[in-house]
DNA sequence: GCAAAATTTGACCGTTTGGACAAACGTTAA
DNA sequence: TTAACGTTTGTCCAAACGGTCAAATTTTGC
């Protein structure tokens, strides 16, 4: 009943595979998925694109690809939240991988952000199967602390929504950011800035009252 | 030296043209620019391609009206943000209306998302002299406010990105929003629970301290 | 060293794309 | 009424697109 057959793959298959997924990973963040050529992705990987067709089947199998590797990633940072933790510091760990994830993987973060742009035509199945039930679960889990008093009571999925936004924001509207701050303030420090002021936020924002 | 020439528009031009940026507005907030096709603005427009080109020398010449007109829109919830008013409150109200224009108006939203994931190619000359300044203008009001201990000591660049970033999430990332809300959350009144929980958050993290 | 298998390439195909154009059709005002 | 002007359409084009194929080349296992 199983259709994906076992991909019995040479070192060249897998080494000219990885090659042209990312290749594939700076076109598509950049230009979406109808936005990119295959001509664009085969001469960024360095190669004709008869060859690229010679370890994909088409544009879409190496689409699908990336997508399929990218949501694992994606989730990890969120699945780590500890549900026996320290609420705030849970939060705040939270907070830092999420800022680390946009610094040191803008393309993938663009790429997500380009396909809900898009409706999520090829991922909406993976956000109810995958991303809708974590979400949930941890929502209970902050609700859970919540009610211990251990933490501000507010709604706890805005809350997971307002740590994505501010976070994935450095990745997805770099340009504007680094506009923005100009040549000085716009350096590589501007992820310890966010990640400062994200922790002033959420921890004076969050911190249990009354 | 102005190459711009005065507009001598007739009744069905005026008509015709905001038919086609209505149009032009749906398809490229969703495709992007390269992932948009004259020919699907033209029919989403009702009309034939021929047409279409009859009001606009081009693909970029209907994109880059639409952008000219954006950028204004966009920036005056900013641009209300009062010297003279009381620091919480101002904020308060920048936040709702960043908030009633990702629900009234989220194609434009992802229209600008768009630009910014593709490096802003054709609106960079804007944000460098349009929007920095007016940041650059408001970051010195809210250090000021925060001089006069009327709010929380934080960086007012990225108190300023926190906010684009909160707000324009409800409407780039709508359908991840949806999905992970669910039919029974996920109704109208979610942009209602957004402001509620981003007014706890901004309000307890920024309120003056020590 | 060599045959079989894996890889690379140039040439090619049908379709889609942005855009041009002249002819046909409407509208308007003298 | 009619001539001038504004609008709409069908047809066409060259370039770009995703993808195929057989032939040439390189790598691999014996």
């Amino acid at each position: 009943m199983d259709e994906t057959v076992k991909p019995r793959r040479t070192r060249i298959q897998r080494e000219k595979r990885d090659l042209i997924l990312a290749a594939a990973l700076e076109v598509f963040s950049t230009h979406g998925f109808r936005g990119s050529t295959v001509d664009q992705i085969a001469e960024a990987a360095g190669m004709s694109k008869p060859n690229l067709l010679y370890y994909f089947r088409n544009k879409e199998d190496i689409h699908a690809t990336l997508i399929a590797r990218l949501l694992d990633t994606w989730l990890a940072p969120l699945r780590e939240m500890d549900p026996e933790g320290d609420p705030m510091s849970e939060i705040r760990s939270y907070i830092r991988r999420k800022i680390e994830m946009a610094r040191d993987f803008p393309r993938e973060s663009r790429l997500f952000a380009n396909e809900m742009l898009q409706g999520a035509p090829r991922i909406m199945a993976m956000l109810e199967g995958e991303l809708k039930p974590l979400v949930d679960e941890k929502a209970k889990v902050l609700t859970g602390w919540m009610r211990q008093g251990r933490l501000a009571r507010v709604d706890p999925y805005h809350l997971i929504f307002s740590i994505w936004a501010t976070t994935q924001h450095y990745a997805d509207f770099d340009v504007q950011v680094r506009a923005v701050l100009g040549p000085d303030r716009g350096g590589e420090g501007r992820f310890e800035d966010a990640a400062r002021f994200l922790e002033q936020l959420y921890m004076g924002g969050l911190a249990a009252r009354g």
